[in-house]
DNA sequence: TAGAATTTGTTCGTATGTATG
DNA sequence: CCATACATACGAACAAATTCT
């Protein structure tokens, strides 16, 4: 490897590691040659190896795992948590494609949780949706989702067909629906979410349990979603309510 | 251990735990005695014991993992992400003694990140103040502020005195300041943040980086915090705009 | 489960080139 | 020309985290 004068050479460095990356020689999430490679690789010391990784981790281009190696950063997703979050154009919007796969259903009698966040009776039947969502063949999120059985009989099938909540909702009558809350905390992923979620079992899982309310103000959703943290992030955006005082 | 007639035991047992808990015997986050000790100790089968369990662990008192044992459920605190989130507000809301101790102060150059965030040139100076915020001695939270330099010169004084952000700011001029937007990710925590947090390193963390602005709409702080997932959750309560429509 | 091997993180020291005054 | 400061580059040794055997 040949040097130009006139700047640095872990500069140089820089550039050449991100024209692979942008090139697909090294793909989001996988890792990279380790830094005594790619010191003997470009023929310099490791520390100037080092300074050029410490300058594309600071650009949130790559991130290094102590004891394990670096990696090429995966663009993370946005997931904003506003009142009409729909997840297909979250993704579709950064022109990525989604899928919101049907694993499992059920019809089951409401757990004390399930019936007090959906506000029925403890003995009604709810229906239990499980699916996963994926951007790009990459799973995201593992999704709980418990619908009222007495309003929304039957509709597994549709969302089985449609592979949208938002879609089967309208097939039952219900053109609009918001969140109404979200509570967010942090857990390990048990081996099925992994499995799952297509992650690795010492990366933590995103949860959110939330509920979705139509016009009227009545819950028609109770869900509780495991969002792979390598990959998602979640936004607040606080309306500016200040302007008016 | 003698038993009421016309009410099963192992309500009876539960209810038992119950009382032991709240009045203090196991504390929060306590490992319980086993299955085995609790059965021998009522005088009953296990599988009793582990119906007072399992009806206690519904109501989210106790959490079981397997392999390890039964836990005392930690109360979490519910961190809400509104615009005009107060920690010490919260924490006091909840008669719980708020506590905020700066252990870190700082006078840098922004990095490029910070700098992107706080709307400044990347060679302006930043402050950076660190705090571990607690409630009844227990640590809720680790935060790395960032405020521009050239506006808050000395900041770091005030803070370590009234151990509130809201008051140092204030003393600055800034009756009111508003969060911006907040953005959540999850993570394992390093040494140092799981030291900080008294928190266990298998467990992760909360991280949310938000930031807030002035009346003028000018961003004047950038922070990063780290939330013990333990005993902390966020809540996003989406105000309803539908009413409207 | 204990230890070896691998990989990154940190801290020394040394040397060179460049800009500044 | 000199003194100083700073960024760059190399080398060696050790610490810390992870993985493998």
């Amino acid at each position: 490897m040949e040097w130009e004068k006139g700047e640095a050479i872990w500069k140089q460095i820089g550039r050449h590691l991100l024209q692979d990356i942008t090139a697909g020689i090294y793909k989001p999430g996988e890792k990279l040659p380790t830094e005594n490679e790619l010191a003997k690789r470009f023929g310099v010391n490791r520390h100037t190896v080092r300074s050029a990784i410490a300058a594309l981790t600071e650009d949130n281009v790559m991130r290094v795992e102590q004891g394990r190696g670096t990696y090429v950063q995966e663009t993370v997703l946005n997931y904003p948590l506003a009142s009409r979050t729909r997840f297909s154009q979250i993704v579709s919007g950064r022109h990525r494609l989604p899928d919101k796969h049907l694993i499992e259903s059920e019809t089951e009698t409401a757990s004390k949780q399930v019936a007090k966040q959906l506000m029925i009776n403890r003995d009604a039947k709810v229906i239990r949706l499980e699916s996963v969502s994926k951007a790009d063949g990459i799973s995201l999120a593992y999704s709980i989702s418990y619908l009222p059985a007495a309003r929304f009989k039957g509709i597994e099938k549709v969302f089985a067909e449609t592979k949208s909540l938002t879609e089967a909702l309208r097939q039952f009558g219900l053109n609009d629906y918001t969140r109404k809350n979200t509570c967010i905390t942090a857990q390990m992923p048990d081996r099925r979410t992994a499995e799952l979620l297509q992650q690795s079992k010492n990366k933590p899982v995103l949860i959110t349990e939330s509920t979705d309310i139509d016009p009227t103000g009545k819950v028609i959703q109770f869900g509780i979603t495991r969002f792979a943290s390598e990959r998602v992030q979640l936004f607040v955006e606080n309306e500016d309510i200040n302007l008016l005082s």
